[in-house]
DNA sequence: AATCGATACTAAGGAATCCTTAGTATCGGT
DNA sequence: ACCGATACTAAGGATTCCTTAGTATCGATT
């Protein structure tokens, strides 16, 4: 499959791999995840997000500028100490 | 340790465990990761999180009220379409 | 409609990683 | 100094993953 190829998997192994994980047989490990999460342009984090508000959250984190995510970090530190 | 019992590891194997995992050796299973993550109250993403700015966010992230967490993903999405 | 090529999918086994056991080291209390 | 408890590490059996080999599916072409 592209998207393992993409992610540095040699072309012979990429499409059961990537199957392999859609399907939920196998996990990817540390260093695939991060590189799959490279190409998708997604925290490595996004992979191991349990809900879809936390996921969306994280997909949208990658694609923020520095000082928003200082934006975002101070908002949530607010609302932590109410 | 008594982190690892308190997820639900055997007595037995919980101290070198731990110690794998803390000195990188290893990494937990999914499972695994999602148990600790229980006992320490964050996201099982947390581990995955690899700058401060992003573990900071997660970890406050499961202490929020549910109409915070709305209201973050609204700031979100709005920072994102701009 | 049949064939071809390319892509997607799955099964099975060798390779790599993890969990457990057994043992050593490091403390704090007595 | 000794003892017990806790922390840490090494090595191997158990488990999971990655690769190979093969089947299935689909679109394009004739």
């Amino acid at each position: 499959m592209a998207l393992g190829v993409a992610a540095g998997i040699d072309e012979s192994s990429a499409s059961p791999r990537i199957n392999q994980y859609e399907r939920g047989k196998h996990h990817p490990d540390a260093l695939t995840a991060a590189r799959l999460a490279r190409v998708l342009k997604v925290p490595s984090a996004y992979f191991a997000a349990d809900n879809d508000d936390l996921a969306e959250l994280l997909a949208l984190w990658e694609g923020l500028e520095p000082k928003q995510k200082d934006h975002l970090l101070a908002t949530v530190r607010e609302m932590s100490s109410s």
